[in-house]
This record gives C-alpha cells, sequence and structure tokens, in this order.
DNA sequence: TATTATTACGTTAGGCGTAAAGATT
DNA sequence: AATCTTTACGCCTAACGTAATAATA
C-alpha cells in the first residue's frame, strides 16, 4: 500500500533534484530517502529512476508518478480539512452578519439555547455573506434585506433607523427629520466595525468624508469635543449619555430605516427557531 | 499525517460494525484496531467515536471521516494503477484492429521497428476500437474505413477484398462474380477471430446462417469435406492448398472491398510512420 | 458464559542514523 | 577535495500480539 510519508519524501525530491537536498529539507538523513525510493519503486512496481553510479534523476514514470503523488497527498490534505470543518460545523454556530446591531439579540439568545456550542459571528459585506452561506461556512446569516434565493429560509428580525446626531449649535439642529442628500458634503465622525453603514454612507453621501474611529475612548471623545455630526440609531445604547447634549434627527431615506433578515439553510433552522423576532416599539 | 493503512482499518469497522470483526477480517488483533482508532482521532484532532463501555460506535464526524477514507483510498488506488498503466504504456504498443490481415503486415514491422517493447494486438469490433482510441488503452488503431474525428492521425495501409470459394459442382461456380444479396440465403463455414468480417456478413445476409468454427483443424476438415461454400481473400494465405480444388468468385460490393486505415493520436505517429502502405499487387 | 473494548506488558521487527564505500566532478 | 548515492551495520523505537481487565447482553 502507498505511504503518504514515502510520497511526500518524493515530491520533496522531485522538486530538490537531489536525495541529499530533499534529506536535508525533510530533516532525514540521506540513506533513509534512498531505501524510501527504492521501495517506492518497489511499491509501484515499475521503475521510477534514472540511476548513475553518482546521480539519480527521475524518468517519465517517475514524473507521472510525482504529478499522481502530487494529488494524492493534496486530497488527504482535503480529507482531514473536511472532517476537522465538519465536527466544528457540529460544534459551533457560525454567524455571519452586515451589522453589529443584529448581533447584541441574536448572540445572548443563541449562547443561552445552545449553552454547549461556541458561538463565532462576524461582520462582513453583504456579498461575501452570500458566499459564506452558498459555501456553508456559517449556519446563519443576517443581512439587511430579503435574500435572493429561495432554496434559504428567510424572516425578518429588527429594524434598525438611523438618525444624525448633532449639537444644538448646527445648521440642521432645527430639522425635525433629514435625508442622506441634504447630508451630502458635511463631514462625520464614524466608528470602524458598523457593518454595511459604513459602505452605505459613502454610498449616500459621496461628498462628504468620514472620519473613522477605531478606537471606541478617542470616538467618544471626539463627539464630546467637537461639532462634528455623528450617527446613532434607535437600537445604538448611549450608556455614556454621550447625545444628550445633541439632537437626534432621523434620516428619512429608506436606505436609513433598516430591516434585518435573519437568514439560513433549511437544516439550520433549529437555530433561527430560537430568535423572536424583536418588536422594535419594546426596546428601551 | 493521514496513513492509508490506518483510514482502511477505519473503512473496515465502518463496514463489520464491530472492532472484533474488523480484525478478524483484516488478520491482526483487536488491541492493534482499538490503537489505530485512537490514534485516527489524534491525527484527525476530533472525536470520531461514541463509546460505550462495551461498545463503540462511529459519531457523525466519523461518518464523514469514513466517508473521506473511502475517497482517499480510492484516489490512492488510482495513482497506484495510473502509474503503472503509463509505465507499461512506455513499453507497450498496443493495437486494436477491426480484423486479422492488417495485423499480419503491422505486428512484424513494428517488433522489428521496436525489438525492445513489448507488442499487444486485439481483434474487437468498431465501437470499441474507438473507445481504446479515446481512452489512449491503444496507441495504434486498424479500422475499416477513415476515423471520423480530425483530431486522430488517418492513413490509408492496406486493401482486403472478399471472395468466395464453392466447389466446382456448386450453382455459383460458373458465375465470375457475385453480391451479397446474391449469396443471401445461403449457409457458410466461417473461421472464428476474423473481426468486423463476422459481422458484416450477419448483416449483409441476414437470411444466411454461418457455421463458425473455432478449431482451425476442424475448420479445414469441414472445408476439404463438404460442399458448404466458405470465404477467403487476396490476404489470406493458402498453406494447405485448400482452396485450389473450389473456385473462388469475387464478391463485388463496396463493403466487401475493405481499405484499412491506420489511426493513431498524434503523440503515437512515430509507430505509424514505420508502417509502410502495402500495395495489394505486390502481394505474391 | 460469551462477546467486546480497552489496558498492560513483553517481544520483536523494521526503520532510522552513523559510518563507510564507491564514484563522479 | 567535495559532493552524491548506495551499502553495511547497530541501535532503538514503535508497533504488534498475548494476556489480563472490565463490562455488557
Amino acid at each position: 500500500m502507498l505511504d503518504l510519508n514515502e510520497l511526500e519524501q518524493l515530491i520533496t525530491f522531485a522538486e530538490m533534484g537531489t536525495l541529499s537536498l530533499a534529506a536535508e529539507k525533510l530533516h532525514i538523513s540521506q540513506p533513509t530517502i534512498t531505501r524510501t525510493m527504492q521501495h517506492l519503486e518497489e511499491v509501484f512496481g515499475v521503475s521510477l529512476f534514472e540511476r548513475g553510479k553518482n546521480k539519480i534523476t527521475l524518468n517519465d514514470t517517475g514524473i507521472k508518478a510525482v504529478e499522481q503523488a502530487r494529488q494524492l497527498l493534496s486530497a488527504a490534505d482535503n480529507a482531514l480539512r473536511t472532517v476537522r470543518a465538519f465536527d466544528k460545523s457540529l460544534h459551533t454556530i457560525t454567524i455571519s452578519s452586515c451589522a453589529p446591531a443584529p448581533l447584541w439579540y441574536v448572540l445572548p439568545s443563541l449562547s443561552t439555547a445552545y449553552p454547549d456550542m461556541t458561538i463565532a459571528s462576524s461582520l462582513k459585506n453583504v456579498p461575501a455573506i452570500c458566499e459564506d452561506l452558498d459555501s456553508e461556512f456559517c449556519q446563519l446569516a443576517i443581512l439587511p434585506h430579503n435574500s435572493q434565493y429561495n432554496h434559504y429560509v428567510n424572516t425578518p428580525f429588527l429594524k434598525e433607523n438611523l438618525s444624525v446626531c448633532v449639537p444644538a449649535s448646527h445648521d440642521l439642529a432645527k430639522r425635525s427629520s433629514v435625508t442622506f442628500s441634504e447630508l451630502n458634503g458635511f463631514n462625520f465622525l464614524l466608528k470602524s466595525e458598523i457593518g454595511f453603514w459604513d459602505e452605505m454612507c459613502r454610498v449616500q453621501m459621496p461628498a462628504s468624508r468620514f472620519l473613522v474611529q477605531t478606537n471606541l475612548f478617542e470616538f467618544e471623545e471626539l463627539v464630546r469635543e467637537s461639532s462634528l455630526p455623528c450617527f446613532t440609531t434607535n437600537l445604538a445604547k448611549d450608556d455614556q449619555n454621550l447625545l444628550t447634549d445633541r439632537i437626534q434627527i432621523p434620516v428619512t431615506d429608506s436606505e436609513a430605516n433598516v430591516t434585518y433578515y435573519l437568514v439560513c439553510h433549511s437544516q439550520s433552522i433549529a437555530y433561527m427557531n430560537v430568535l423572536k423576532r424583536i418588536d422594535t416599539n419594546d426596546i428601551v
């Protein structure tokens, strides 16, 4: 029977060109490789090398054998990864979300419903989330709209409404509502890790500049100490009472008022059923 | 690294359902299999079994691992066979022919031109020969017509003309030529191993019966001792002067006058170039 | 009691490295 | 001389089987 270790030595020899170099690369002795090559010829039952007194090279069959060996090792690697990934999928719920807010509700529910499971979530843009669904990398997805594909299970879950926050002294402070086109051109403070909101802002307000703050403390400091407008939503928790000094003005564009949908394959529907739809009015 | 031997034990366990039976089937001891299964879990890095005190079964991941193991073992088997087949193809010229006569000229030429090569020939029907070409099972093919596929190299090689042989007393003996439709209904003596001629006779003369003789001696005896018509061609050698007592009448149908074509892949053209086209007039 | 998995243990075969030989540049 | 492959040789690990253990049906 073939031995993957021996095949790896064969491949290394093919790459290095000489048994000595291959031995060096694999941290084994030259005699070991010599013996392995002889043994491989026995196993294959054919001659794989042209031998001179002081040199050894692959013959045509040997080259073919190397090609097969490469395929086989890669197949073996795939097998390992497939099994590990499958096992992981049995013990983890992976969630790909387009925005952070839905996760604040999804993660606690799932971790109490499935205390033995690892729950992994990540923010991605919409195309990447669709890929995650297709490849079954994630069992649960959160998208800002209905999923196009009807072989997924879809359900609306949560609404999020964007407002802009300005100091009382700001030009817009007296408005009871605004639109993106009215906001376009102003510069904004923005947090990082806000999912699809980042790209939406850039699309809807192409004339604006966005000062993205990676560090939360620095963001809060800037909100306090500057008059730059920023954003909030009905879901945001203002623990620091940062925005009490500011005026919150709803953005009326439909793009600014999002319904999040839970999406999953039918085999993962149990996860979804744990998550009750959240009525925005319930949120204090 | 995965060990194909260990994977085979895993598969056997999956088939047998118990470690003891698997051990028995593989002619190894139970402890060996126990250890192998433990080691496989180490290598995969995941749990593959549900263990009771007195029983062990595959869990979901284990079932997945068995599936992967099966694929891998079959890939390994394929790799072995591919390399061996390739090696064989370097040392043998395989010829698939639709009729025996061309081989009488092809085989001697090839074996003198390639004395170190094994030359393997076999008679097959036309579809099987085309498959042999496609799968590269054969390097050289002999077909009774042009090859349809233009990615093969084609060359006319030899002509063979069918005649019917009847005793002088036979109804047809005075004819200078005949057609299949005139022969249809007569019963004939036929040799076996005559390639496509056999099927052609049955197609062209559906009302006839053919007494196929596997044994050459018996065939010759029947030719001598019966008045049943038989066939010969311009290429047949009548070493026994079997047919001197008989009248040979050419069959004029185009199907009875065949041009054999050599067909091969471009990479095997060297073999074909050794074979000079044979002018039927040269044949004594 | 018979069957099954696992652990313990002793033995051995086979694989590895060191050393040496033979050969080439 | 330096480099490379192959053979020879001795060590030592690691894999196997036997025997024992524990548990089940």
